[in-house]
DNA sequence: TGTACATCAGTGAACGCGCGTTCACTGATGTAC
DNA sequence: TGTACATCAGTGAACGCGCGTTCACTGATGTAC
């Protein structure tokens, strides 16, 4: 039960090591994830993996529903009261720092349209959604609440992507945190139209 | 020269012919596409595309810069001159419209960070990110043209991807227009914070 | 405390698959004379 | 106009690859008595 540092016959933990093994790979890959990368990468068998997980698509699952509580905590972890366009930028910030800092786990839990029902994943998901919910709604009480936390999220994903796409340069992490800002001040104080 | 009916013994055209079935499959499949699935849909050998294309890497990227051109002419045919907000919730809906309509494209069009340079798909990916910047500076010529731009993308890429990717419900083509117009609003009618 | 046994985590060989790409080739095309 | 020939688009067999998954198995673990 212990963590020792010694090899296991049986590893004692072989579900959380497959799981890390898979985040590694998808860090420093970047590449499609294959079970047999995971295995390999775990010191264990092919087909070992299929004592904790019934296929690919189960590992990939929990990965992306792991991946949107980390994106979440990280988000909290910012501030949870933005009540401030300053609060408000520092998480967009957050968000596609996180994107930028593992653009693989980012693509593979937006990659899969979330078909299932019932699913740890969807839920994931979910919480992230409702955390910037409340955040665009408790810093503009006013607004249509549903309307402008879609527009939140969007922009600050969409700025993600762009960014993980090279359609916006990313090689330098401050200027991308600049135009982050920027991008959101714009919009954000702008005038409505004459 | 002609594109008549009766089969060739050359092709006459397989260049294109390879690039329409590869936008087929894309369209038909979701999954990944493979250079001899589209031979195979081209009927055609698995290595004709080889007089056609160096590799697999340089169909896709004719592709991704195909959809590209073809993102932006869709832009563009719902009105150049975004002088309203209207009128800017219209490309919105446009280009949401566009990344539904040909969800594997869009996505392949945005799955790899385009690195190469003096790349045809770079460029076409720049046409669409002028056309927007144009019209946001057109729409708000007092605002900070370039960041306002930068988040005017973003928000409708991040409304793209999330109902691409089921986060937002997509069932309902109708619903969606809705709702990116909604959203759009929102955030453009914005009182800045009291 | 010690033994018998059921459980269950991990093994390793094997399957069938589709892939990207190479190679030497074939056969239609189009040009030079 | 007719022939010889170079060009070049498409062929088909073959390569080596890694994949997801199955199967019967082995060997450590933990429990009942």
């Amino acid at each position: 039960m212990s963590t020792s540092e010694k090899p296991r016959y049986h590893h004692g933990d072989l579900h959380a090591a497959l799981l890390r093994a898979a985040t590694d790979l998808l860090e420093q890959d970047g590449a499609g994830l294959s079970l047999r990368a995971v295995a390999r990468r775990a010191g264990v068998s092919p087909t070992a993996p299929y004592r904790h997980f019934a296929d690919k698509e189960a590992l990939e699952n929990e990965l992306a529903a792991q991946g949107f509580a980390d994106l979440k905590q990280r988000l909290v972890a910012t501030g949870s009261q933005p009540v401030s366009l300053d609060r408000f930028a520092l998480i967009a910030v957050g968000y596609v720092r996180f994107a930028l800092d593992r653009p693989a786990l980012f693509r593979l839990m937006f990659g899969t349209p979330c078909t299932d029902t019932q699913d740890a994943r969807t839920a994931a998901a979910a919480q992230v959604h409702e955390f910037v919910m409340a955040c665009v709604s408790e810093a503009f009480p006013q607004a249509d609440a549903e309307a402008l936390a879609t527009a939140g999220w969007s922009l600050v994903h969409g700025l993600a992507f762009l960014h993980l796409d090279g359609k916006l340069p990313s090689s330098n992490l401050e200027e991308v945190d600049a135009r982050v800002i920027a991008a959101i001040t714009a919009i954000l104080t702008l005038q409505p139209k004459p």
